[in-house]
DNA sequence: TTCATTTAGTTCACGTTGTAGACTAAATAT
DNA sequence: ATATTTAGTCTACAACGTGAACTAAATGAA
């Protein structure tokens, strides 16, 4: 339902329609800005100066000119005061960044170890202690932390990580174990990871993120917008059957993607030990490698085929381990996606790899918190004071 | 991007809510309405009276009172004033109906007729028979029609109707030869089928509605919104990838669902000329037809299967043919998706029959203007004169 | 150099809308 | 009959955007 309008909540809404302009808009003179708003000159000076006073915008120096007429004073984003946290717990490591308004990555962290298996207090434990030092950092920059968000490999709802097939976890709630001085969210890698790429990375609006891992995640993007489903549990790419009478699946189905394209399928059939190895063994022209990506990337084909009938996709992105397996699996995907969808639709959709790889979940997890200020920059402004 | 925020639109988004408090909360007095919308008894007043002068609610008598005080004047949504038409094209007859803003059916036209292979022109110039008569009928009840919606059968952009499987047609664009007086839109049956669901049959805010015809569409309601996909053309659940190595399909590929549980298929595979002739020979227990019934349901449920990891649905509606069938294909879809399902969630989705049959198409299509008044009704207020 | 022109930004009286609380209306309970 | 309670209206007021006049700062022409 709609919520009542108060006068309140009229202003709360022109401070973040100006701030969302010169968010998108780039560097914008207050003139600029009533023209793209719709709102007067007046209003938008009144709003850009609380917006400047609060440290959400900036004014960088006079607008090159060279034209006739008083050169406009340009505002944008500033990085000044606002931040946030970005988390990730990965099978090889753990990674923070705190991110200012403007997207500017101000602080990163990075600690390399294997979580497989590891107990999650302990892995939590050790990344409160990363998170700390990045949240002292920021503090020494000035910056002011808003929130924090925790990326992590599977399925989640209501603060709960159900499973982690990579790190062999089971219904953990890791904000009990993450003591932080701010409030700590958590969600799927999978639509963080979509939503870094959304706001990060190539900017389209509309997308499917797909995360290869030991499972198969996908993040939907509709109209800038992430998907989520009637519980928060959709993306579940790795269970589309491709197969049904394939090989049984952990999930209790068969032929499920996964048992075709997960990590581990594609190791055992590329008979490689680790990524590293399958990469390198590609990379020679190994003939049973070179076979496993190529099923794989059918296999893969044939679920983003559903996929696409269902959600009328026009641009899928390849993330996770399929970010670094693109060039082996871009021409059997493509293939699949043109032979089945070219009848129905005139062409099919555009395919690439994951322009900010690993960084992909951190973004996301980090820029979701600063999204959220931008979309309700009024908690942040003090009401301007008559003098 | 968010719209600026001026007193107009405040007053327009402070109508649609008091309005829209009204539509859903049953009948509501002014001071329950202040309570319920946060706005103030003053606002609420006014904001009432302007709804009311516009025909847009209306007060009924006195509210039950038995309680102390003052009893309240209780207002109720009106139809008197707005209507809407909905128009369908199905293969055996033609529907129209005008629904006010209360939902109820005011007036209903229905034409039998086989439309299989019959050419657009006839058969849009007896749907405008049809819409004119509604019309002229509503005008005499003393409606006033603020837009018209047709449903038809087939995938829907931008006017066009690029094909329809069910009559054999193919990019055709209804619009050009249904000349009516108010603005005619088009848009898929399963869609609109979805959205009569959601207003005018259960309640529930997240489903997925599936149109079984010749062809297998699709409208996934997330929310409380119809969700379309980046085209418009989301919901192509009859090219769902059941068996990669399956039967060849129309459109390119082949093992889609609909070369196992589309109208033709079933009819095959169960040896019956037509619908009601599979539903003789299910009733008297014809062993063929329940086998090609029970095989239909298993292969929708894989597609559903695939349908549910990918969007998390928890409400699945059967409609179209699959309406009547019901009966003998819920337990082979529950049964797989319950054996598949089972192990990543905690139970497999709701399955049901459409409550509304038939009428959901049309219904879906009034409705459509009906909630875009609803939703914005400001239009149709003058602005109180101050005396 | 000077002044007209052009564009940017600010100021202020005003209009529109919601608010708060006093006030009136209409019922039940004592 | 009168107190109490709840509904609804009325009025002075506050919040915020508007619009036009005004000031500021540039370019270009005389």
């Amino acid at each position: 339902m709609t919520q009542a309008v108060r006068h309140e909540e009229m202003r709360a809404r022109n401070l973040e329609v100006v701030l969302g302009a010169v968010g998108r808009g780039g560097p914008l003179t207050r003139a600029a800005l009533a023209e793209v708003t719709g709102l007067t000159k007046s209003t938008v000076s009144k709003l850009v100066g609380d917006l400047v006073e609060a440290g959400l915008l900036a004014e960088t120096g006079p607008a090159r000119a060279g034209e006739r007429g008083r050169p406009g004073v340009e505002v944008v984003l500033s990085g000044a005061r606002v931040a946030s946290l970005g988390l990730e717990i990965n099978v090889d490591y753990l990674a923070v960044r705190v991110l200012d308004l403007t997207g500017a990555v101000r602080v990163a962290v990075r600690r390399d170890r294997d979580n497989r298996g590891a107990r999650p207090k302990k892995v939590l434990g050790e990344l409160q202690e990363l998170a700390s030092e990045a949240l002292a950092e920021a503090h020494r920059l000035g910056l002011e932390a808003a929130g924090a968000v925790l990326a992590v490999s599977g399925p989640v709802g209501d603060g709960v990580l159900f499973s982690a097939p990579n790190l062999g976890w089971q219904d953990v709630r890791p904000a009990d174990l993450l003591r932080l001085p701010i409030p700590v969210e958590l969600d799927n890698e999978a639509n963080l990871a979509a939503l870094g790429e959304l706001w990060y990375g190539d900017g389209e609006r509309d997308f499917l993120y797909v995360s290869g891992e030991i499972g198969i995640g996908a993040g939907l993007v509709v109209g800038g917008v992430l998907y989520s489903g009637a519980t928060g549990l959709a993306g579940e790419l790795g269970h589309v059957v491709v197969a049904p009478e394939g090989a049984p699946c952990r999930c209790g189905g068969s032929g499920c993607l996964e048992t075709y394209a997960g990590q581990e399928a594609l190791l055992a059939a590329g008979k490689a030990a680790s990524v590293p190895a399958l990469l390198a063994a590609l990379e020679r022209g190994d003939e049973t490698a070179l076979a496993a990506c190529a099923a794989a990337g059918r296999a893969l084909g044939i679920a983003l085929t559903s996929a696409v009938n269902l959600l009328d996709l026009d641009r899928i992105v390849l993330g996770g381990v399929f970010t670094q397996l693109y060039p082996w699996l871009s021409g059997p995907v493509s293939e699949v996606l043109a032979k089945r969808l070219g009848g129905l639709r005139g062409t099919p959709p555009y395919l690439t790899a994951s322009r900010l790889g690993g960084d992909a979940a951190t973004l996301g997890a980090a820029g979701r918190v600063i999204h959220r200020v931008l979309a309700d920059p009024a908690p942040f402004v003090t009401r301007a004071q008559e003098a």
